[in-house]
DNA sequence: TTCACTTTTGCATACGTATTCATAAAAGGG
DNA sequence: CCCTTTTATGAATACGTATGCAAAAGTGAA
C-alpha cells in the first residue's frame, strides 16, 4: 500500500490548487513568491516528489537519454560512459543504458528506446540499418553517433579527426625512418577503423611506402594472435599502427614472448590514450582522442536538438593529440 | 508535429475497442485470437508502441531499474554492467544508469531513482546514508547491495564470499611459506577490503605471523604509489595482498621499477580476476570473484521482490576461486 | 479612490493507458 | 434447443500532471 502522495495533496495542505503546485515544479511557469513558498514548504513535509511518467504523458517530453554502448569491456568506453552520464546529469537528464552485443543495434533496443520516448540517442560504438535509423527521425528524436559514422546516411556524428590522425601518424613514423608497415586493423566496416587507415595509406602512397593490413577485432586477444600470427612469419614490419590500445596492448605482449624489442626492432602506435598505455609495463605511443570535447560537442547538439529539433546533419571531426611514449 | 499514434487509433483500424487493444499488449489479460490477431495487424500496419508512461502511471509500475555505478574505470565493473544489462533486458527490463562520483550516493541520484519509480535497485560499489536507504523501504523498492554490504543496516547483499577468500589466500600463502604480509586495502570504508583483511588477518593471527596494512583507493595509481612507498622502506614483506586486481597492476608495476622479482622476492596476490591479470605483462595470482552467479541472484532477488514485495533482507556470500598464476 | 493594465490563480480538460463493471457472446450440459 | 456458466468485449473512469482560459488579485498612475 504505497501512499503516493500528489500534487493535490500538496495542494491541499498549501491552500493552493494543484495548478499552482504544477506550476512551482514547472520550469518557466510564472508563480508568486508566497505560494511557493506555501507549496515547496507543503511539499517539503509532505515528501513530495512530482511524478515523471505523468509529467512526459502530458508533456511528450523526458529528461532521458539513451546512450547505446557495445564493447563496454574496451577501456575506453567506460570513460566516455562516465563523462556522458555526468554531463547529462548536470542538464538535468538521466541516461538509459543500452548495451548491444551485436555491431548492429538490435531492433529491441530500439523499441526499448522509442517506447521511452527518449529525448535524445547517442549511438557510441554500434551501426543501424538506415531505415531503422530513420525511425528517429520520423519521432524527431535527435540522434549522434559517437566515434562513428554511418556511411550514407544523413546524421550528425562526432568523432576525432582520424584521418588526419592516421595522417600525422604515417608522417611521424616516416620522419622516423620507416621502411615498411602493418595496418592491424579493427572490425573492418566500423568507420574509425577504415578512416585511420586511409590517412595513415595516404601518406604512405605518396612515399611509396607500402604497408600490410591485417584485419582483428578491436580487443586485447585480437591483436596479440594477429601479431603472432605476423611475428610467426618472420618477416617483421618497422611499424605497428594498430587501430586502437586495447589492441596495440596485445600486440606489445605478442612481440615481448616472441622477445622482439620495442622500438628497436619494430615500433607500435596504437590509437585512443587509454589509460594502461600510460602504465610502465606498456608506455605505448598512441594519439589521444579529446573525449572531453566530443562529449560537449553531443551533449550541445543533443540539447540544441530537444531545444528545437532541426535535424540537422552534419561530421563534426575534433582533433586529438599524438602521445609520443617508449615504444616509438 | 508528431502524429503519435495510440491506442484508440489501433482500435478504430481494428474495428475493436480501446480496451481490447489494451489487454493484447498487456500481458495475462484475456483477448480472444480474433481479435489479437485484427489488433496486431492494425498495430502493425500503423507503427503502433504503448507509451510505458502511460502504462506506468496506472500501473504505478514500471520496468526499469535503476544502476547505480562509481568505479566504472575499474574494469571489474563493465563487466558487472555488462551482465546486469544483458540480464535485466531478457527479463524485458531496461536499465537506468546512475554514476556517482562520490563513496556515498547524492541525494539527486536518489531523487532521479524514486522520480522514475524503478522497479529495482541495484548499487553496485557505493554506499548511501541509512535513512536515505530507508526511503526505498518505505516506497516499497527492492534495493541490493552488489559487491559491498551496508553495515548496521538492513538489506539485501550479493557478495562474493570475501572472508573465505582472505582466509585461503592467507593459507596458500602461509603454506608457501610466508613469513610476513602487507595488506593494501581499497577505500577503508568499503566491506569488501575490510572483509578481505579480516579473513585473511584471522588465519594469519593463529600462525602467528604479522602483517603491516596500507589504505589505498582501488585505483592502479594508487596502487602504484603505496607499493613505491613500501619499497622504498626498504624492508619487504614475502608477500602482498591486494585488495583487488588494478591496485596489484599498479603494485606489480612499481615493483618491476625497483627491479624487485616477482614472485622470488615477494609474491603478489591480487582480486576479481579482471582480464589484465591474465594479461603476459602481469600473469597475476588472484581470486575470481563469480559475477555470473552474482548477477544471476541479485537479478533473481529483485524479480522475486518486483513480483511480491517482502522487504527480505539477507547478506548473500557466493564463493570464488584461487586462481594461480605466475606472481606466486 | 478609480480605472486600466499586469500578474497570479483556479477550474476544467487532456495526455494514453489499465481496469472495473455491466453486458454480450460463446461454451457447455442435459 | 434451452438454460447455466464461462469468457470476451466495450463504456466509463482513474492515474498525476501541464496548460488554455477566465476570473481574481495586484499594481500603479491619475
Amino acid at each position: 500500500m504505497k501512499s503516493t502522495i500528489n500534487a493535490k495533496d500538496v495542494a491541499k495542505l498549501a491552500g493552493v490548487s494543484q495548478s499552482s503546485v504544477s506550476r512551482v515544479y514547472f520550469e518557466g511557469a510564472k508563480v508568486s513568491k508566497k505560494t511557493r513558498e506555501k507549496v515547496l514548504a507543503a511539499a517539503e513535509e509532505l515528501g513530495y516528489r512530482p511524478n515523471e511518467f505523468a509529467r512526459s504523458l502530458i508533456t511528450n517530453r523526458t529528461k532521458i537519454i539513451g546512450l547505446v554502448m557495445k564493447g563496454v569491456q574496451n577501456p575506453f568506453y567506460p570513460q566516455v560512459l562516465t563523462q556522458f552520464t555526468n554531463s547529462f546529469k548536470q542538464h538535468g537528464y538521466s541516461v538509459l543504458f543500452v548495451h548491444t552485443n551485436s555491431d548492429e543495434i538490435q531492433t529491441e533496443d530500439i523499441e526499448t528506446l522509442l517506447n521511452y520516448n527518449v529525448a535524445g540517442v547517442v549511438i557510441t560504438d554500434a551501426t543501424m540499418s538506415l531505415n531503422v535509423a530513420e525511425s528517429f527521425k520520423e519521432n524527431q528524436i535527435p540522434l549522434v553517433f559517437f566515434n562513428r559514422k554511418l556511411s550514407r546516411s544523413n546524421f550528425y556524428s562526432v568523432c576525432c579527426n582520424n584521418l588526419n590522425a592516421g595522417r600525422a601518424i604515417a608522417q611521424y613514423l616516416i620522419a622516423e625512418g620507416l621502411k615498411n608497415a602493418v595496418y592491424i586493423s579493427g572490425n573492418e566496416n566500423t568507420s574509425t577503423s577504415l578512416e585511420r587507415e586511409q590517412g595513415f595509406s595516404e601518406v604512405l602512397e605518396e612515399h611509396k611506402i607500402s604497408y600490410t593490413k591485417y584485419v582483428s577485432d578491436y580487443t586485447y586477444e585480437g591483436g596479440y594472435k594477429t601479431a603472432l600470427t605476423i611475428s610467426g612469419k618472420g618477416n617483421l614490419p618497422s611499424a605497428f599502427f594498430v587501430a586502437n590500445d586495447i589492441m596495440a596492448l596485445g600486440v606489445l605482449d605478442a612481440l615481448r614472448k616472441q622477445e622482439i624489442q620495442v622500438p628497436e626492432q619494430v615500433k607500435v602506435i596504437g590509437f585512443d590514450n587509454i589509460s594502461m598505455s600510460s602504465w610502465p609495463a606498456y608506455e605505448l605511443t598512441t594519439w589521444e582522442q579529446p573525449i572531453e570535447k566530443m562529449v560537449e560537442e553531443t551533449v550541445n547538439y543533443l540539447l540544441s536538438e530537444i531545444a528545437e529539433y532541426t535535424g540537422l546533419a552534419e561530421s563534426v571531426e575534433l582533433d586529438g593529440e599524438f602521445v609520443k611514449r617508449k615504444t616509438t
